[in-house]
DNA sequence: ACCCGAAATGAATATTGGTTCAGTACTGAA
DNA sequence: TTCAGTACTGAACCAATATTCATTTCGGGT
């Protein structure tokens, strides 16, 4: 038995060789999706498209996947989780204050979505589909939470007043995102400074949760995690 | 002559009265827009649809608007202005420090915007068409520069450090809008307290451009500007 | 070699909804 | 009352593109 097997229902069996094809080619369709969006945005994004840049046939993205929202969200939801990763690492590092962890998730974020410009702005702000819009919208709660999370730390610190961490946690998440999507959309007038940005905005964030008892005002670091940028 | 007339180019008159009438049309349907976003988003916005709650044909939308996209843009950015001026409006009172207009503006927006719900969420968020998103981009900018406007005072004031103006004002505008947006996602959840989502929203972009220079902080007022709510 | 079922293919189909336009109803002046 | 011009109507049209499915290719067991 040189090659493991599955039995199927009609008593064939599939070899583990071409279940590998297929998670490949699953693989690739996500992959196309992605540098689709990426190049040419959400209104490029067809079926055929994609299905070309994959090297598959159009019919065959129906095999992998139920509907081309379902492709394109679970495209979205794997993006977001890495960015959802990256500023929760940033913000868990040891030994730092409540107000540095957040000026680093920022930067971090900012600095990260900058670079990788098409995807990142179709992904926060490029119209497409009610599906899709929906993870971009549990994306933008995850994020809220972490920051609410990071918030309430600091409040039982005493480093912060007392507020609503809920609230704030989105409105720093609105104040980043636009931060980003606003220097894009005007990308042609201005070449943008990805550093200043990200920093600007960083302690944008810091003081609007530390208020008056930040006295300092330390730069964030910008932690650059390596992988795929959003 | 009972009636004033224009002459067309075919040597024929139109009296002003079916020019009224025409006109009438005209803003009925922009209404109905209006009202189908604001009940049903722009989803079920089909033109048939809006026709229909106008009170026209189909094919009379086409004798006002060249197209679904100019009619809906044209909805939208009328909306925006009068949010807009709003925001201005209550920015450009006299004897108060930069501190208080900026919460006062942001306040008065966001609970606003919560007031109209459906349209609030439709004009932020929902996915349409490019260049109905060209609209919003727009109106985010003009808030932008508001608010950008806002801060250099209070920096030349000497009221607020130094900073990026044009980056914090967009900032602000993010952190408002998400915050708008955020609670109307999940409002089956719980029910939203507008003063006091408005209050912390405010605080929060205060303390954000601010900083340490703020010692007491002052409640914002919001301001209730009659007209049709956004 | 041969066969069976799974997988891939891509041209044909279905759907959706914006837009058009031939016909009809009005309007106001002569 | 008639007529020319204009506005209105809404069913038919059409483009775009997501989805289907009859056919072909492939993999591996006999």
């Amino acid at each position: 038995m040189p090659e493991s097997v599955t039995h199927t229902a009609g008593g064939a069996v599939r070899s583990s060789r071409v279940e590998a094809r297929k998670a490949d080619a699953r693989r690739r369709i996500l992959e196309a999706a992605r540098e689709v969006v990426t190049e040419h945005g959400f209104a490029a994004a067809q079926v055929a498209v994609v299905a070309s840049v994959a090297d598959v046939a159009t019919g065959s993205i129906y095999r992998h996947f139920p509907s081309k929202a379902s492709l394109f969200s679970e495209m979205l939801r794997d993006v977001c989780r890495r960015e959802l990763e990256v500023v929760r690492a940033v913000a868990a590092e040891e030994g730092r204050t409540a107000t540095e962890r957040i000026g680093d998730a920022v930067a971090t974020f900012v600095d990260r979505a900058l670079r990788g410009e098409g995807l990142a702005y179709a992904v926060i702000a490029e119209p497409m589909d009610p599906d899709v819009d929906q993870v971009r919208l549990e994306a933008r709660a995850g994020l809220a939470q972490a920051f609410a999370e990071l918030i309430e730390n600091g409040v039982t610190a005493e480093e912060f007043p007392a507020q609503d961490a809920r609230i704030r946690g989105a409105a720093i998440v609105g104040a980043f995102l636009e931060a980003v999507v606003a220097p894009l959309a005007e990308r042609v007038t201005r070449p943008l400074d990805r550093a200043a940005v990200s920093a600007e905005v960083a302690r944008f964030c810091q003081q609007a949760v530390a208020g008056a008892a930040l006295t300092s005002t330390p730069d964030a670091r910008i932690r650059v995690i390596h992988g795929g940028q959003s």
